[in-house]
DNA sequence: TATTGTTATACTCTATAACTATA
DNA sequence: TATAGTTATAGAGTATAACAATA
């Protein structure tokens, strides 16, 4: 019988062979998206983890460095160097725990406010950059999908 | 008027002003695959991207070290120790190209295919836990979109 | 004893400049 | 001169152990 679908031989080598595989598609992914969010957020004296530090403290007032962490998914030694980094910058303070003397207590300055509002902006349009020719439903679905292999991994190391 | 959709309002703090961000969810759904691929490819003394060598040196046999590091998107000096590593475990070889001979011919050995060949169904399972839940269509779309990112991000780097 | 934040440290991944040997 | 592979090095991101202050 005939070949029904004839092969198209190419000359150029490709990776062909992992073309299938999420995790390989989705490092060279990030890696994009990564160089774009810094480069997009360098001009307000940020990185992608410290817009994201910035972000959730402005949406949290009062937070401990050890919940930031583990809202973040990042370990409490790092954090240390990104809030240095923030504090250093004054888009936020540490403030002594009046009820817990070991713990700080994390606030937004307005300067940080002000920042973080316009670097939001930017973020937005780097987003769009990025997923342009994407449909609202497809953005949608991959955000969806996105946090649901999160949450596999993150099941697999712990109860399996 | 009463409002249609009274906001529940949560006592733990969240990254909820985070997750409309494709960057964020992405940075923390790779880094869960990250551990659980390198996990599963350590039995066979591999990591993610000697994995990715190795397939794409299976698959274009005779392939130069600058047309891999050209496919992987990685730079030539970092494909260096990966090519030490892939050579020194007897999962590869680098031939001296008889045409050109500062450039080498890289082909994988015996011993390197039958260890690919395992670890592609260890990958291929690893994919399938990472993606639990996901329908293939869904999947598909997950893939084609991380693609279209990629290539959004790598055109917005040259040419914008 | 346990916890909060910190320091020190190490390992991985990525990026650039400069070298060598060929072309 | 230009290119293929290499070396050296620096910068992020991430991980663990151990410490001081406080609970």
């Amino acid at each position: 019988m005939a070949a029904p679908h004839p092969r198209i031989v190419t000359a150029e080598p490709d990776d062909e062979g992992l073309r299938g595989h999420v995790g390989y598609n989705m490092k060279r992914a990030f890696h994009m998206i990564q160089l774009d969010v810094n480069a997009t957020l360098a001009p307000f004296g940020l990185r992608m983890v410290t817009f994201s530090a910035l972000v959730v403290v402005m949406e949290n007032p009062g937070l401990r460095q050890s919940q930031l962490a583990e809202i973040l998914a990042i370990e409490r030694p790092n954090l240390v160097v990104i809030l240095d980094e923030l504090e250093q910058a004054g888009f936020l303070t540490r403030d002594r725990a009046p009820d817990d003397r070991r713990a700080y207590a994390l606030h937004v300055t307005a300067q940080g406010l002000a920042v973080a509002e316009e670097a939001r902006l930017a973020v937005a349009a780097h987003d769009r950059r990025m997923t342009a020719g994407l449909s609202d439903a497809e953005l949608e679905l991959v955000i969806t999908a996105l946090r649901r292999i999160e949450r596999n991994g993150r099941e697999g190391r712990t109860s399996g």
